[in-house]
DNA sequence: GCTCGTGCTGCAAAGGTTTGCAGCGAAGAA
DNA sequence: TTCTTCGCTGCAAACCTTTGCAGCACGAGC
């Protein structure tokens, strides 16, 4: 029914390759051509077909975005970003969720790979051979994720639990817990690294409890195992988890921070609205968005090698750079001094101005983390 | 770079005719000839180029999502939904977000239109006109909009806010406030419309305030409105606003709902984290998702018009059916007696089984609501 | 021995677009 | 007048698949 390049051809009187270059370059038709065909264009409503188009180009100026978890609060303010500078560049971002689930995520990536240009793979569940296996069929940038080879943005949650577990001694916490992830997560397998040698530098024990899925539920059912272990600190995979355990801890009658404080990592707008708020780990997501873009794009202007056409898609001979950006931790009011340490709760910090407080959200804080290597 | 049909017929010694049967209908193939062409396609690491397919099958087998704001919690559930019910049938969907923002909507439509094949409009901000012009370029079902002659769905908040306003009339209120949503939201019209009318027919008089943009934000921006008008209670347009108005009047020093009550609309999981937990409006998100996938494929597995193959695409000569599903007012601990009422405040209602209790969130309760004409 | 059917494979058109090249007419230069 | 140049347009190949039709070889039935 929709009309093609043919009946417009027909309609005004051309060859259908004056109708092409009447919409990809206008300059190249005479002025009357141009609005009689132009006319008749929107008289029939016809639109160029994308599909056929990027069948020859090799360019659809989409980019897919896979994502773990679409409900999880984390990453909207990713997607945002992402779809804002791919906006800018005059391209249109095709988000698709796979459930935390890593066969869904390859399928996905097969579904989407010729509708796009590239793929911006968010801290994905599949493993590093397989994603070097797609990679080969569709250029990837990874996210949330370190692997060899790939052009990847990570956010330095190494450093951000290390804080966060200096930051629990401090307050005189020696038993603390980490509350573990997805399985698969390589943000997970971070943090577990580094807050142990953090936690053993600092003379605390730390007990894992995990794997878990990345959501409230999955921290909530943990709430009995926390005090049953008798730890006075936890360290949670997300913010998501850690309003779980809190949530979970209430129930059993545990009073967050006074019997047992909790750290989250992602610092999600939610954290600033529950009660207490959340002390987190604030990772620069939309900055991450952005830069996946950019990283994914940025052989965008090269001329293209003509000729087969076959698509040697954007991003081809891309630097494999990787980029880590920093983290903060945020200190709000989901830790105090451990039960039993002597010490007292530091002056109301929620939010205050200090060395804590975040700058701008999102902002170029991040933005600024430095490229590593190769 | 990626092999083609053609690399594999080359490897394989065979017509690039056979090769495709080997993938779309392997019984016309001889398992020899079958068995050699796979494990050459394995070996080049060939995929069938979806795109090139669709051009000439017509189908994608991709659905398009298009969601007015990706950060609202009120559409995940939805989109998770949907996505189940896609895949089922075999289907992908891509989800576009469009910022609330009616021309980038349009745009979406335009670049997803031959990537897939129907969209989903999820909450459209375009006016019926524009949506009704798009709809003939692709297969649309409009989700949270009346719109003659296209396939909708819609919750019926019309009700739910009739019980808002009647639960609160019972409450003792008299002077209420209508949050409003954004501009061009049918929903937000629905809510008013109802309001208005429950709340004269109770004697009560509704302060209109908007229209605002749907987020907590825009909610805790009328906070000092709200104070300023006198209302003991507000109905808002959705949780997040009520959520965000909730946060504003605690800065003001007012309480919720010893000196205000609020009532919120969608029943996001966040009404029952925050403190107090939200009375709100239960809406069948998850059953508008997949109702409307259903709608949107519901003539799928009828044989296709062959012959110009130019796609009649899914849901062509689709009855135009709409759907409209119930809604349930859950009292929990936003709403209490008007101040000065006299009335005091029923025990701990907080979820607690009764009438009001929701059954199963998005489950058959909605998805059994009744078809409505044309 | 001939016909027919069956099982498999090749041929070529079709789908909607882009783009290098060639052609054409007119205007300007020699 | 003849040769260029220029501005515009048409031609046809190419992108990667799918699919109706035809062709081929072979075995069975008469």
């Amino acid at each position: 029914m929709p009309a093609t390049i043919r009946d417009v051809a027909r309609a005004s009187g051309v060859h259908i390759s004056t109708v092409s270059r009447t919409f990809s370059a206008p300059h190249l038709v005479n002025p009357e051509t141009r609005v009689r065909v132009l006319a008749c264009a929107e008289d029939l409503g016809y639109r160029p077909n994308r599909a056929a188009r990027a069948l020859i180009t090799g360019r659809t100026h989409n980019i897919g975005l896979i994502i773990a978890d679409i409900a999880n609060p984390f990453f909207p303010p990713l997607i945002k970003a992402a779809e804002g500078q791919a906006r800018h560049r005059d391209y249109h971002v095709f988000v698709a969720d796979t459930n935390e689930d890593a066969s869904a995520e390859e399928e996905l990536v097969h579904a989407l790979a010729k509708q796009v240009d590239g793929v911006l793979l968010c801290s994905p569940r599949m493993s590093n051979s397989l994603i070097e296996q797609v990679s080969r069929e569709v250029p990837v940038v990874v996210i949330n994720r370190q692997v060899a080879g790939l052009p990847c943005v990570v956010m330095d949650v190494g450093q951000g639990a290390r804080s966060a577990i200096e930051h629990l001694l401090g307050l005189g916490h020696r038993r603390i817990a980490l509350l573990g992830g997805p399985r698969g997560s390589w943000t997970n397998r971070e943090i577990r690294r580094a807050a142990g040698a953090a936690a053993r530098s600092g003379g605390a024990e730390l007990t894992l409890l995990g794997p878990n899925p990345p959501t409230e539920t999955g921290g909530g059912a943990q709430a009995e195992q926390v005090r049953r272990s008798g730890v006075t600190a936890v360290l949670a995979y997300n913010d998501l988890m850690a309003i779980g355990l809190i949530e979970g801890l209430d129930q059993l009658g545990l009073r967050v921070p006074e019997d047992v404080s909790v750290v989250g990592v992602d610092d999600i707008a939610l954290s600033r609205l529950t009660r207490p708020k959340l002390t987190t780990v604030a990772t620069p997501t939309a900055a991450a968005g952005r830069t996946a873009v950019d990283m994914l794009l940025q052989h965008d202007s090269e001329p293209r090698p003509r000729g087969g056409g076959r698509a040697a898609a954007v991003g081809d001979r891309r630097t494999t750079a990787q980029v880590m950006l920093q983290t903060e931790l945020v200190i709000r009011d989901s830790t105090g001094p451990a039960p039993g340490s002597g010490r007292t709760r530091p002056g109301g910090t929620s939010e205050g101005p200090g060395p804590h407080r975040r700058a701008d959200p999102g902002g170029p804080t991040g933005a600024t983390g430095g490229a590593v290597a190769s």
